[in-house]
DNA sequence: ACTTGACTTAGAGCGCGCTCTAACTCCCAA
DNA sequence: TTGGGAGTTAGAGCGCGCTCTAAGTCAAGT
């Protein structure tokens, strides 16, 4: 597979995929071809989708980071991938409720303009 | 009120508040005392107050510049701030979703790792 | 032979939202 | 009178996550 084949199945760009293969992020550099070009493999693939579906989870590129170090150093790192993940959850699930009840606000300011519209004020 | 009281009382620092001020989201320019030192009205500590909640929701900096700019032109404007903040509404509800839709994947890698943990795999 | 197009690299640039620095004024207290 | 502390300005710098540029290589098509 194609640098612009991987861009396109991920919905990254080729400069974006070779930025994460530049910030740590790939399990292991790609494998060239003769023409020096990158020849991602399935399980290149499969990852970098994995990484797209963390990323807009909101990790941040630092703990993807250590992600795929605990990946490289093979199966006694389950339980600190799991501990990462679990971190990671969290810290979704804290950003929803804050974005839930910000949301009050905006929700109490649209109610207060009805009103308003209305004439009730 | 002084700078240091209005940072103290929104979480904000004395520089963002001026930061704020450049970036057109005041009101108006705070009116200041004898010596130059900005001197914010409760109004001001109250309209701050609604940005840093804004903010929190994620609605951007040129945003919350149109809308303080809607305020500034009055009464009838409640339409289209009623607008704005229902667009708003729609980017937080959506970006709700779109969150606990990508928590799917973080839960289903930490199943997977309990189980290899246990053994199971 | 020449263009086109897909790739390569190192490194610069960008948009956002701050955050901080430098140089300054002013006032007050020791 | 001297030093500290709180404020002022214009503008530089930063952290994040890309995003793009420049200059080059290589292969295929006309």
């Amino acid at each position: 597979m194609t640098i612009a084949q991987v861009a396109q199945r991920t919905g990254l760009t080729a400069h974006t995929l070779r930025y994460y293969e530049r910030a740590g992020l790939m399990l292991e550099p790609p494998p060239r071809g003769d023409n020096g070009h990158r020849r991602y493999t399935e399980r290149d693939a499969d990852w970098i989708a994995l990484l797209t579906r963390l990323r807009a989870s909101g990790m941040p590129i630092t703990a993807m980071r250590r992600y795929a170090e605990l990946v490289r150093r093979g199966r006694d790192t389950y339980v600190a991938r799991k501990e990462l993940l679990e971190a990671h959850r969290a810290d979704v699930i804290a950003k929803i409720e804050q974005l839930r009840s910000d949301l009050e606000i905006v929700d109490y300011k649209i109610d207060l303009y009805s009103r308003r519209i209305m004439g009730e004020e």
